[in-house]
RNA sequence: UCCGGCGUAGCUCAGUGGCAGAGCGGGCGGCUGUUAACCGCUUGGUCGUAAGUUCGAAUCUUACCGCCGGAGCCA
C-alpha cells in the first residue's frame, strides 16, 4: 500500500452508496458478496461491510495493476481493500459506484462454503460462523442493535436507571423455571458428606446457579432509586425445544417504585410502541427487506400496531370471551386454567387482530411475588400478547405487604429464611412496584418476522447446540 | 420431555422393491457496463448409522443418532 492510499480516508459502504459521494477519493474495506468480469475488460465486484442492506459494485478495470491476479483472488467471501473515486454509475442498478485504482486482498477465500443462492435457515444454522454475511442475518443484526440502543434510549428519557444485577444467584428458585447449577468442584470428584454433595467445599460455600430473572435484585434498587432496569443475559435449562425458546436468553427488566398494575400496563404499552416506531424509522431499509422477504406486511403492521391502542381486558373477561367464542378448543376454558397457546392466539390474532394487555389472573396459576387483588383470589398480574410471537411480556404488580407476602411464599413451598433480604424490603419503606420482563428476543422475533427465534440471536443456545 | 414429519451430490430436493437423478453451486469454454447475469460442456454419492426381510433395499421392518414443525414450560 502506497502512502497515498493509506491516507486517503475511508468510507463505510452505506455512506458510498450516497450520491453526495460523488467525486471523492475514498478507501473501502469489505467482503466481495458476487463478482461478475466483462470481457470488455471490466470486473464488477459486490463488496458488503455491513453498514448496511446494499453492497457498493467496485468497479475494476482491465488497467488497473496486478488486475489478472486480484480479479482471480477476488472470489465470494474474500476481503478487499479497495480505493478510488466514487462515481455516478453509468448503469442501471446503482446511483454510485467505486471507480477502483488499486485492490489489495486481504484475505482470500477459496472454496468458500456460502453460495451465492438462498439457502435454508437450518443450513445457516450451523455455519453460525458465516452467516452474518448474509443479507438477512446482516439485517438481523442491523435491527436487533436498533432494538437494544431504543431500549437504552427509552428508559434514559423517562429517567430510568440502568443497573446491574448479578448473573450468578444463590436463590434456587425465582419462579421462572429450571436453571443451571453453576460450580467450580471437579465433578469427578465431588466431595461428598453423608451421600450429598458438600456444598462448602464449593467457592461460594453454597450451592449457586446462572440467574433465570434479575428480578428480585432490581427490586431491592427500586425501593431505592425509584425507576430502574437491567437489561442482561438470562438462562433457562428447560428442555425446550420450539421457534420461541433459548437456553440464553437477553432480557429487560423495568422495575418501577409507587407504581401499580395500571402504571406498569401504560408503562409496556408506551415502552413497545417507542420500540417499533423507532425500528421503522431508524432501519427502514432492513425493514423494508423483512417485508419484502420474509414476512410481507410486517411493516404495515408495526406501523398499525405503534399507532393504535392495546386492547386490555382482565383473565376473568378472556375467559368469558373464549367461552362465547364458539371454537372448540383443544384445551378446554374455565376459570381457573391457565390460557394455553391456541387460546391467546385466537385472542391476538382473531378476536382482536391486534395486542393484547391481559391482567388479573388467578392467583393459583402465577408466582408467589404478585400482588394479591382484594377479591383474594386473582392476582396483579399482567402478560402481554403479540400476534404470532404470543407472550412477549410478562409482569405484575409486587406483594408489598409483609404478612401477605410471607404466606403466599409459604403456600408456594418456599422457605422465607432464603428470602429473608427480600421479605427485608417489606419493612423497612415499603412501597407499591411494579415491573415487567421483555424478552429481546421475543421483540426482535415479532419486529422482523423471522420464523425460528434461533435465527435473530447470533449465537443461539438451545438443547444440544452450542457449538459456536 | 411428548406427538408428528424429514435425513439421497457442496446446497435445495425428486426418486417409495429392479442401472443413482434434476436444478443451483464448483470447474472449463463462449458472450456481455455487468448486476439472482446468460449460453454450452463438465464435475460431483458411505442414499444419517446399525441390524433385519428379500433373488434384489435409497425404497419395507426395528433400534439409535440428528434436524424441523407442533405441544408443554416461559420471555
Amino acid at each position: 500500500m502506497s502512502i497515498e492510499e493509506a491516507t486517503t480516508p475511508i468510507a463505510r459502504v452505506r455512506d458510498a452508496l450516497n450520491t453526495d459521494m460523488v467525486g471523492q477519493q475514498v478507501r473501502v474495506q469489505g467482503w466481495v458478496r458476487t463478482k461478475r468480469t466483462s470481457k470488455a475488460g471490466v470486473t464488477f465486484l459486490e463488496v458488503n461491510d455491513g453498514s448496511g442492506l446494499r453492497n457498493l459494485q467496485i468497479v475494476v478495470p482491465e488497467s488497473m495493476p496486478d488486475y489478472a491476479a486480484v480479479v482471480d483472488a477476488a472470489t465470494t467471501g474474500a476481503s478487499i481493500s479497495a480505493s478510488g473515486m466514487i462515481i455516478q454509475s453509468p448503469a442501471e442498478g446503482q446511483e454510485t459506484e467505486l471507480r477502483a485504482e488499486s485492490v489489495e486482498i486481504v484475505g482470500s477465500s477459496p472454496e468458500y462454503p456460502l453460495a451465492k443462492k438462498r439457502h435454508s435457515f437450518e443450513y445457516l444454522r450451523t455455519m453460525a460462523h458465516l452467516r452474518p454475511r448474509t443479507n438477512t442475518f446482516g439485517a438481523v443484526a442491523r435491527v436487533r442493535n436498533q432494538v437494544s440502543w431504543s431500549i437504552h434510549r427509552y428508559f434514559h428519557e423517562q429517567g430510568f436507571l440502568y443497573v446491574q444485577t448479578p448473573i450468578i444467584t444463590g436463590s434456587d428458585a425465582e419462579g421462572a423455571g429450571q436453571m443451571f447449577q453453576v460450580t467450580s468442584m471437579d465433578l469427578k470428584h465431588l466431595p461428598v458428606s453423608e451421600g450429598l454433595v458438600d456444598f462448602s467445599e464449593d467457592l461460594f460455600g453454597r450451592p449457586t446457579y446462572l440467574t433465570v430473572s434479575g428480578q428480585l435484585e432490581a427490586e431491592i434498587m427500586a425501593t431505592a432509586m425509584s425507576s430502574v432496569y437491567t437489561f442482561g443475559p438470562t438462562f433457562r435449562a428447560e428442555n425446550s425445544n420450539t421457534s420461541r425458546h433459548l437456553a440464553e436468553f437477553w432480557m429487560v427488566e423495568p422495575e418501577v417504585a409507587f407504581c401499580d398494575l395500571d402504571g406498569l400496563a401504560d408503562l409496556a404499552e408506551d415502552f413497545l410502541k417507542r420500540i417499533f416506531s423507532d425500528v421503522l424509522n431508524e432501519s427502514a431499509e432492513d425493514m423494508a427487506f423483512f417485508n419484502q422477504r420474509i414476512q410481507p406486511g410486517i411493516v404495515e403492521s408495526l406501523e398499525r400496531i405503534a399507532n393504535s391502542d392495546f386492547v386490555r381486558l382482565t383473565y376473568t373477561e378472556a375467559i368469558e370471551v373464549l367461552q362465547r367464542s364458539g371454537r372448540d378448543f383443544e384445551f378446554p376454558v374455565y376459570w381457573g386454567a391457565d390460557l394455553q397457546a391456541e387460546h391467546e392466539r385466537y385472542l391476538t390474532e382473531i378476536q382482536f387482530d391486534a395486542p393484547v394487555i391481559l391482567t388479573d389472573y388467578p392467583a393459583e396459576i402465577k408466582a408467589f411475588y404478585m400482588r394479591l387483588n382484594p377479591d383474594g383470589k386473582t392476582v396483579a398480574a399482567m402478560d402481554v400478547l403479540v400476534p404470532g410471537v404470543g407472550e412477549i411480556i410478562g409482569g405484575s404488580q409486587r406483594e408489598e405487604r409483609y404478612d401477605v407476602l410471607l404466606r403466599r411464599m409459604k403456600e408456594s413451598g418456599l422457605d422465607p429464611e432464603h428470602y429473608w433480604w427480600y421479605l427485608d424490603l417489606r419493612r423497612f419503606g415499603s412501597v407499591p412496584h411494579a415491573g415487567f420482563g421483555l424478552g429481546l428476543e421475543r421483540v426482535v422475533h415479532f419486529i422482523t418476522g423471522m420464523q425460528n427465534i434461533r435465527d435473530v440471536i447470533p449465537f443461539p443456545r438451545t438443547p444440544k447446540n452450542v457449538e459456536f
